[in-house]
DNA sequence: ATAATTTACTTAACCGTTTAAGTGATCAAC
DNA sequence: GTTGATCACTTAAACGGTTAAGTAAATTAT
């Protein structure tokens, strides 16, 4: 069976497409009596507007972009059901777009949003992403984006962070306080706006902390798990072997658990592990990881309502905003025994 | 700046916008030298067209949509990595909808689909839906539908799977290997399709290797972690207590985990648990844990190539295909001690 | 040399909505 | 009693593409 369109309900009750239109949208040029009608027959034809004919004519598509990296992380899925809560609330589609850290597809996908397919755009950067040509190509055409977690600080927007160096500030002393004194870091990226701050809240608390010249060590990871292993076993193999990792991502924490069983190392009595990561299985690791919670969900929201706002008004434009949602060290057993 | 149109395109080379449309679309009726003209100018001038003019004409929107229960759950982030990894290369987009388990979200998500949105869903059902009529709505319309995981077995459409029965029967098997004998299995539905099929596993597999009438203790678990931890602590605490337990679905590790904790059960020593789950961090639980591990993955990608296959046929009509993809038992920690 | 075909376009309708502008009828105002 | 509003619509253009049908010129066939 055909859709039902306008036009047919236009024919049905000898009225204009306009009339249709009008009295759907409940317009005051329309009668009370009239609106009715045509309120019963659509509801009883099952109406349903066409998706994209609406959005040609209004050049306003009601659909959201979200940008991620990946989806296989407790941080970008959190943050993804807070972005979904608030778009459905909102009547809003959700397309979705894994860069799978390549800069490219993110040029890709940006360049993409160009004419007309997203009112708006949520987005968390490359770990490979170090230009900005393709994002400012963006804003040229008046499509507002949002950035969190993983933001373009050069760019005039509104952003959604953590307190990332404090929070790394405060896993380095929690480390240090527990007795370390060759702490590590872990690190995914050069350029990412997180890594340089989570990077810098490490270094500062081994300069407050560590009484002489303390040994910076930041091991830069990859995407690959079996890589990272390797590495890693190198370092931990080494005389001089940290007793404390700081792991920036989630998912290096697979790869530390692993290394140090293999090389029979204990957590937390030979190494102390704290990592970023927002995986409910935290609690029940062996042994039960320390993390730095970030508030995901809580940003996947605030990133989506302050979009929501941009675009409900006329204009459209997002102010140079800052909102960082604080981050909650919760300490286990990764650092300290039987916690 | 204004978007650049076809109309602007055709103005600027003295042609008719449907010598440019067809020059950009490689029709045999241009000249290969204002192909190249064409080209040229539209590559200089970055156009991009208009992404819902064409699907209103066309009546193709190059977009699918995914219907998921929840994203924060392994097997649901793997499975929209193979689905995402397909459609980009098949340059199509991907809208992604929540129902959180909930009838009417499905229903409501389902209807938005009937008039041009999409050209084609992927779904897994709600832990919630026993009626169909949704489902037979979408599909009057033509909208291929296929369904991965939780599929619906009354409908006449594609369905990707993994073998719930007899890995069920094998994780069961496996318990009763190891010494169990009053063998508990957590479900959260009593419609939904892999559970009925794991139930059975289950079921099948206590008749076939407990010699006595064996006692069948399937325990109903909800959304919510706390109710279910609750839930668990009476069921644990009793004098007739489960000495191993199945969860169907990933997140009921946690408050499986944490009950026995608290109420001092070691596992697998008193009680040994396997769990339908896709976590990667299932080695470095504690104790590891025991996986039924589903082709994830697999499972998105063969759904996505599946619908993709009836997209690009003419008609677009969905065999009642069922393909199987089979699931892994993984035996570790929890299950045999030291593994 | 004329008819038939091919080439390389153009014209115009169309997809399904929205909306600015127009219209005829009714009613109030001065 | 003409002007001015107000009401309840209709007309038609527009959004930005696609495509069937048409056409003039060049080429090929007979």
């Amino acid at each position: 069976m055909d859709n039902i369109t306008l036009k047919m309900l236009a024919k049905e009750l000898n009225l204009s497409t306009a009339a249709i239109s009008k009295a759907l949208r409940d317009s005051h040029e329309i009668s009370f009596e009239t609106k009715r009608r045509v309120q019963e027959l659509a509801t009883r034809l099952n109406y349903i507007p066409n998706a994209y004919a609406g959005s040609l004519r209004r050049k306003k598509s009601k659909t959201i972009a979200v940008v991620l990296p990946e989806v296989a992380d407790s941080f970008f899925s959190l943050a993804i059901n807070g972005i979904e809560a608030v778009a459905e609330e909102k009547g809003y589609h959700v397309l979705i777009y894994l860069t799978h850290e390549h800069f490219d597809r993110e040029q890709a996908i940006l360049k993409n949003f160009q004419n007309g397919r997203v009112d708006g755009v949520l987005m968390s950067l490359t770990a490979e992403t170090d230009s900005y040509q393709h994002i400012c190509d963006l804003s040229s055409k008046q499509i507002p984006l949002v950035f969190f977690d993983r933001i373009c600080e050069v760019k005039d927007t509104a952003k959604i962070t953590t307190n990332d160096f404090e929070s790394s500030y405060l896993a380095t002393k929690h480390l240090i306080d527990c007795g370390c004194r060759r702490v590590a870091i872990l690190s995914i990226s050069n350029h990412l706006s997180i890594s340089n701050k989570r990077l810098e809240g490490y270094e500062q608390a081994l300069k407050a902390h560590l009484p002489d010249q303390p040994p910076v060590n930041v091991v830069f990871c990859g995407n690959d798990p079996d890589t990272n292993s390797l590495f890693l076993k190198k370092i931990m193999g080494e005389e001089e072997r940290p007793d404390g990792i700081i792991a920036t991502v989630e998912k290096l924490t697979t790869s530390i658990y692993l290394t140090c069983k293999e090389l029979a190392l204990s957590i937390p009595e030979d190494v102390k592990v704290v990592s970023f990561s927002n995986n409910s299985s935290a609690p029940i690791l062996n042994p039960s990881l320390t993390t730095i919670t970030q508030p995901a969900f809580e940003m996947g929201r605030a990133a989506a309502n302050t979009l929501f706002k941009a675009l409900e008004k006329k204009n459209g434009i997002l102010m140079n905003e800052n909102l960082v949602i604080p981050s909650e060290l919760i300490v286990r057993g990764s650092t300290v025994a039987g916690a």
